[in-house]
DNA sequence: ACAAAAGTGTTTTCCATACACCCATGT
DNA sequence: ACATGGGTGTATGGAAAACACTTTTGT
């Protein structure tokens, strides 16, 4: 029972300050200019994980962390017949502006929490990448994953607390995060021209896993 | 570009203190007479989570816990041609014998440290089944699902123990369990007939994420 | 000089570990 | 009586939370 096989991108980044989830409004039926998750149909030699980045590549330049997320597979999740998806998350650094993918009419960033009504079950899709994006914050280094290349502590803090919505301690946070082997590595350079004593900055190190986690407060 | 979709199960159970997987023997080709994973095609119009179960009520007649694993789908992995499948994670109490499906020779419960070969990439399905349940343990109450209705702490700590393959101290263990609100609710009943003092008998609770969670020993 | 942000030190509190000890049953 | 496993109490060490304080820049 052949079944269409497509991949769908929960693509998140921050803007200043901001959790922020990339759409595409669609060009065309069904649902016809109405918001979406970037995403296509999976080529016929090409593994899952390629057709995710090949769809990402369409979207943004940037290159950033992207991960198998779940699949979803509701026999009328599509109105045009049986169509499989296998999402994925992507964590980018920064918030280039978006070019519109071929068959996109439009594509912009949107705050997580002030997201429009979604097209087929992307709002399930994405609630599900959020949650995987606040979970793997607390037990991983991905954090670094939504920086650039060389970032500060404060910024690094600043994607925690926007992607948990919750204010975090700055020094224990400073503390933590030097703290353990191989989350940052330090740089020789320091920031300038902000305002304030300037900030060292730090490379993402080599470690991927978090023992212990860094627990997000009020989580239940 | 339709594509051949299938489910497939990493099945998981303590058999004698001993974590293990189901297996089955193929009766067909490819991989006649090999080991591999159960599973079958998604038929037209059923949900990839119906399919799975049904998948699993055809290999054993024990209920458990049953969530969505991860999709494969490189090019290559079936020389039969291009087949996706998404991999599910069953957790079962008990060791029931199982019964051979309609298209398998045999099905044997295999220690997981003690594999075959298996068939087509099984092995790596298999071994990411296998750390999602250890990760699993860690942060969720899922450890009552290998555990039959009313249990022991000291069965729950064998769960644990086996699954992380790790011992534990049974009076740690036994306070962090009951320490932890909807982890377990204790019923009127306990053990007799056994050596030694009998032991409480527990329910699972409704609790289902462990904040703060449940350290392995030894994890990197 | 002052404001603003980076980074350090210190105290307190909590939790995991380790282990001594008591409890209740079968033999 | 004794062995066996269930369950509780308690001391200790380490990490996280809370917060005062110093450092280094721009204005």
């Amino acid at each position: 029972m052949p079944i269409n096989v497509t991949v769908d991108l929960v693509v998140l980044t921050i803007d200043d300050g901001t959790l922020c989830a990339l759409l595409i409004r669609r060009g065309e039926p069904p649902y016809l200019g109405k918001w979406a998750l970037p995403g296509g149909f999976v080529r016929e030699h090409e593994d899952l994980d390629r057709a995710a980045a090949r769809e990402l590549d369409e979207e943004t330049s940037i290159r950033g962390h992207l991960e198998q997320l779940a699949s979803f597979g509701a026999p009328h999740r599509d109105p045009r017949g049986r169509v499989v998806t296998i999402a994925y998350l992507a964590m980018l650094p920064g918030a280039p502006p978006p070019a519109a993918g071929t068959d996109a009419a439009d594509a912009a960033w949107h705050p997580v929490d002030r997201l429009p009504r979604l097209a087929f079950d992307h709002a399930d899709i994405l609630a599900a990448g959020l949650e995987r994006a606040r979970a793997k914050l607390e037990y991983t280094t991905l954090g670094t994953a939504f920086c650039p290349p060389e970032f500060t502590i404060a910024e690094l803090r600043a994607v925690y607390e926007a992607v948990w919505g919750t204010p975090l301690d700055p020094r224990n946070f400073h503390r933590k995060v030097t703290g353990t082997p191989g989350f940052v590595v330090e740089t020789p350079r320091s920031t300038e021209g902000e305002r304030g004593r300037p900030a060292r900055l730090y490379r993402q190190g080599s470690a991927t896993s978090l023992h212990p986690p860094l627990l997000r407060p009020g989580a239940v």
